[in-house]
DNA sequence: ATGAAAGCGCTAACAG
DNA sequence: CTGTTAGCGCTTTCAT
């Protein structure tokens, strides 16, 4: 920046001015530093500016790559953060990576939130975390009181499909669940719940899975080794659903004819044409909204007691659901 | 830092070295500083260090979420920087950040190196940038002299994918390519030159595509609706890939029994168990070493010639490929 | 409209 | 083994 005020004859603090675009400096001015900042390929150091600003106006993000959910969640969290001008900084769990790992890095940037996609079970370290940070869990619940969370009503979610199958006239519905991780427990439940509540918790038939295709096509294996099958499953997410079906599918299994199938998440897979899946939506640009309000509220206005934030999701019904054969 | 300094009753020098983890301090002193920092939620800023340090020790990645291949690349480059005491700062393309933009956001963090996932063509810019910092375009080739590239030989790829399928007795062989996509034009090419070389450049049929599960699931609709439809197909990548055979697998049409299919890159969907598709395999894992091998030999060792590596593809026969009917 | 000086949190160099 | 001093690049306040 001295290279720059030196190139024009100015000083820095003019300078200074110009790069972020404040009134002051004349046209003049402007227009030879910003030719000068060119030449020299100068931009301003943001980790500097920010020091003497004590402000790093960036927003941790912990999340998984590999979850395509996730990823639509990050880009609008983007979209709604960049509108109230912050920024986003990414930390994705990798296999080599763990989460306090990743949520550090973020802390010594100084980010001044958090956003948190996918905690692993039995997080101690976070309350600590955000005891001196906003943060939210988003798109899934948490045990740990004073975090914010956002997210959705998985379980009335999960019973919303239970009842457009029974609707149908499913009795026998099973569901693929994501064992233990985040989230899983309470689709999980809503699962039960709905099974009960229609008289069919006899017919309760949990096949241990996971957010993945991969998982879906196991269970897929599963359900082709098994004598007596269900007519209808619903799916961890949709992912594993399209696993499921893809697989089953090859095996000559008709969708819906012989076994409906009902996905979660409503995420950009659902809606491919060749798959057209009957899913439970979650509203990925409100939910990310209403994070980075909460985040912000607390930075911004000094809130301090937890807030917890359930959507209601909304069952979409496709072509992968239809009356037991 | 000059509260842990003032509570442990040393200096802010002794407490930086504590949390560094050097020599020098007293194992009695360095217990004491630990314990009041994790009290006081205290953690070192990583900007206010390395603006001291003159170091950021920062790579600066522009990617796109949505593409399985590039997320399995950012894993790789993740261990391969960590390994050599970098750390990653991400710059993620959405639909409302585009390449200039991030580029920018990550220059004026002061990362120290650029690997490029997803350059859009037509970027005037990036030598401008790469001017002033090693950067290196990975996976996909670039026309801008002074970038680094390190990738596959998609051509010879694709060519590969070619002799194998005229192997199998293949002669209408149809390529679903990616317009102008990163990377399209070349893997366009190696099908073209492939079919030549076989003597069925009269075969050459090209459909309009993309790298996703759509443009798959576009093309398989325009084979559908063909009267003469070819034997063979080779799609851009394995998304494109899933996209047409689960379309395809639903209208009826048995690959590969009425048409085979290779997919390119060999990501994990290509080895789901239901798909178990026959792809062209870049070497994920190499590629990211010698991406950050190329950053780095610029930063440490001071190269300023253009490195250009281009690493043998390798055709991975699963189940999507056989004889014609 | 522009310049001089101070300080953000940290670390390198040197003193003690 | 620990403390003192100075300065990284930037912005803020105050003076010109």
């Amino acid at each position: 920046m001295s290279d720059v005020a030196a190139r024009v004859g100015v000083s820095r603090p003019t300078v200074s001015m110009v790069m972020r675009g404040l009134e002051g400096p004349s046209e003049e001015t402007r227009r030879k530093v910003l030719l000068a900042a060119d030449e020299l390929g100068y931009a301003p150091d943001t980790s500097a500016r920010l020091l003497r600003r004590q402000r790093s106006l960036q927003l941790g993000v912990v999340f998984t790559m590999r979850e395509p959910f996730h990823v639509e969640l990050v880009e609008h969290l983007y979209s709604c953060a960049a509108a109230r001008g912050y920024d986003l900084a990414l930390g994705a769990l990798t296999p080599t990576r763990e989460q306090d790992r990743v949520v550090e890095e973020l802390v010594s940037h100084r980010c001044e939130g958090l956003i948190l996609l996918d905690t692993e079970s039995g997080t101690a370290p976070l309350g600590a975390v955000a005891a001196h940070l906003p943060a939210v869990q988003l798109a899934c619940p948490v045990a740990d009181k004073s975090l914010d969370v956002v997210r959705s009503d998985d379980a009335k979610g999960i019973r919303q499909a239970v009842d457009h199958l029974v609707e149908l006239g499913h009795r026998a519905i099973a569901h693929v669940d994501a064992g233990n991780r985040p989230g899983a427990a309470e689709r999980r439940r809503g699962y039960r719940a709905g099974m009960k509540r229609h008289g069919l918790a006899g017919h309760a038939d949990i096949i241990p899975g996971d957010y993945t295709r991969e998982a879906g096509a196991a269970a897929a294996q599963q359900l082709l080794e098994r004598t007596g099958r269900p007519t209808a499953v619903i799916t961890a997410n949709d992912d594993c659903a399209l696993g499921l079906i893809d697989s089953l599918v090859r095996a000559g299994v008709d969708v819906p004819g012989d076994l409906s199938v009902v996905g979660y998440d409503d995420s950009s897979v659902a809606r491919l044409p060749f798959l057209n899946l009957t899913t439970v939506r979650q509203d990925a640009a409100r939910l990310a909204e209403l994070a980075v309000d909460a985040v912000l509220d607390r930075l911004e206005a000094g809130r301090t007691e937890a807030r917890k934030v359930t959507l209601a999701p909304r069952l979409v019904v496709r072509g992968t659901t239809a009356p037991p054969a």
